[in-house]
DNA sequence: CCGCAGGCTGCACACGTTTGCAACAGGAAG
DNA sequence: CTTCCTGTTGCAAACGTGTGCAGCCTGCGG
């Protein structure tokens, strides 16, 4: 009878509650909910029908004091435009609520503010971090790992950080695209990308290079950064169809940035794809599939890095420190690259 | 001299140290990161000192324990594939952290367990709730509003729940294109959608056969539901060819779908759009304004229906059972329907 | 009947905050 | 010098839970 029913909408129970109108304590009660606690049938009947009576649920936010454990993972999401985020970000949300994690999900600011969303994460004492597609200070991470968070760095450089990096190869894909548009037989290549100061973007962008230079007769003739998306990539092109010489093949950072640059190239300037010109992307996103597009891509092994990320950020004993953990990716092929014909193709028959 | 270094991991300070260090109580830290509380500006600088010093953040887990408000909002999805509702979930989370509330962001269980989802949700204590495309049963909502957690449901019926409803105009969509068909000379339509038990969907079809219905010539000649994305809008597209009377316009209840119509009408069977057959989406993803389709689609007021929501969500006084909140969607005229030559048209002039 | 073991139970402290209340300091007014 | 008032400060009681420890009860073997 104490001042309960102050205001009007006080009214979630406490396990005090379910213990007195249970007839028992309130550790019982306590017991009752925590998984192979100490407690005989005939109580924990008791009470749970005392909460159901009660429409009792347990305070996490209370538990989680005690325990110092929140059960959320806090995600920051760098990037929203590629469709292939929000992909991920709903494999990490199906993912971890099915181990009994929560997603606490955070956008960096318009700032790219990743420290102060970091800051903010601790504040809520959140077991883990996940960081997709953007990088904190090293000063910062530290702080997060001294507090006991662990960080996942996916798709981004981790170095000199407490993290665990998790990405697709990078040298691989600028290897293997670099190769396929070779055998291909394409000679005058452009590379274009986003954001130049991503670490993992130069990783691809320098393997790509190398292997166009080792092959002798072919070379890189625009090598742009600062082109994301479908309208920049479709104005790129314009730039391309200007330069001399002129490429015959364009490899984007994006999904998106190759479907503005091949709807440039076929609307804009009727090239024909892929005889006189290549294009591809990164990525796999849903609409390289799609009839007017096919276009050959890069799938990203996204079920996989969300795999890794998740055992890393759970695994009690995981190493924080280690190497980065790199996936590789596969070439799909779809009809903006021309079929190779020569020995690659024969040995494989057909 | 407690047993603090116990373990190795145990960092994240407390305001009692903090106080320590500072020479003041635990009260003078509390206030000095209590916005407009009374502290000296003496002891308010010697707290802050000794806080950088510790690296100290409140802990708003605890203090959310004594406050009664965790300003976290739960957001609950229920649909992924469509781009249209990634972009809803940025607005979501980029204006709540503005607000300085954070997001914890569910999934809806594979079993469609809404309900599960929002126990979880109340669990944590969350301020309050936004469910995007998903509705739970009426008894977990009714608990949810006992438990003093406002609801919001977008682009759902919310009939006797205790929650507001917030979304597009259905009946005015369903109308407005409707009229828009039938100016354009159109005379057979299709009508396709997905999940047929979606009561906005319902509002929205009807709205349209009456619409139709009462132009006196012209006549739906196909109601199909359970089709949703691109595939299946191609596929659906196959049917529609075979069927008797042929429809000359296909409205679809998503972009998606309507992309998939429109490829299977164009490239599968050459027809052409939007002289033989009209396609009109829903949504305005940005595909749907990309090179190879125009698409004439139905623009939905997102950034509205964000900002209404969230203002429901968190003002103090807002009635949460009163009539749901529609916003007007504007159509937005690409190239899939054939330029209306009527009066309507000359009265704008040209 | 006694002793003992083992399973349940309750007490009470801890987790890290906020906040009402009372005490206090210091200055201004009388 | 006294009185009062205002602005700061600390004490201690919450908030709702988990959990070590000690005690209880029950049943069993001697």
């Amino acid at each position: 009878m104490k001042a309960r029913s102050r205001g009007l909408s006080r009214v979630s129970s406490t396990s005090h509650e379910v213990a007195e109108l249970a007839g028992v304590s309130r550790s019982a009660v306590s017991r009752t909910f925590t998984p192979d606690a100490s407690v005989s049938e005939a109580t924990r009947r008791k009470v749970l029908k005392a909460a159901a009576k009660l429409g009792y649920q347990p305070n996490v936010i209370a538990r989680s004091l005690i325990t110092r454990r929140s059960r959320i993972v806090g995600l920051i999401m760098g990037e929203w435009e590629n469709p292939f985020y929000a992909t991920m970000l709903r494999g990490f949300s199906e993912k971890l609520q099915a181990r009994d994690y929560q997603l606490m999900l955070l956008t960096r600011g318009p700032d790219g503010g990743v420290d102060s969303a970091l800051r903010l994460l601790m504040q809520y004492r959140v077991d883990g971090i996940i960081l997709v597609s953007c990088v904190p200070s090293p000063q910062v991470a530290r702080q997060c790992a001294r507090a006991g968070a662990r960080l996942v760095i996916v798709n981004r450089d981790t170095a000199d950080m407490p993290a665990v990096g998790i990405g697709a190869d990078a040298q691989g894909i600028g290897r293997d695209v670099a190769e396929l548009l070779l055998r291909a037989g394409y000679r005058n290549i452009a590379l274009v990308r986003g954001d130049p100061s991503v670490v993992v973007g130069i990783e691809r962008s320098e393997a790509f290079r190398v292997t166009i230079a080792a092959s002798g007769d072919a070379r890189i003739v625009i090598n742009q950064t600062g082109v994301v998306g479908y309208d920049q990539g479709r104005r790129f092109l314009h730039e391309a169809m200007r330069h001399d010489p002129r490429p015959d093949a364009i490899f984007c950072s994006s999904d998106l940035t190759a479907l503005g640059v091949l709807d440039g190239a076929r609307i804009d300037f009727g090239v024909s794809v892929p005889d006189q010109m290549a294009v591809v992307g990164l990525g796999d996103i849903p609409a390289a599939s799609w009839g007017p597009y096919a276009l050959t891509t890069v799938q990203l092994p996204v079920e996989r890095i969300i795999d890794a990320s998740i055992e890393a950020l759970l695994t009690p004993a995981a190493p924080d420190r280690g190497e980065p953990i790199v996936m590789a990716a596969t070439i799909v092929q779809r009809a903006t690259v021309r079929a190779v014909s020569d020995l690659a193709d024969r040995a494989h028959g057909s």
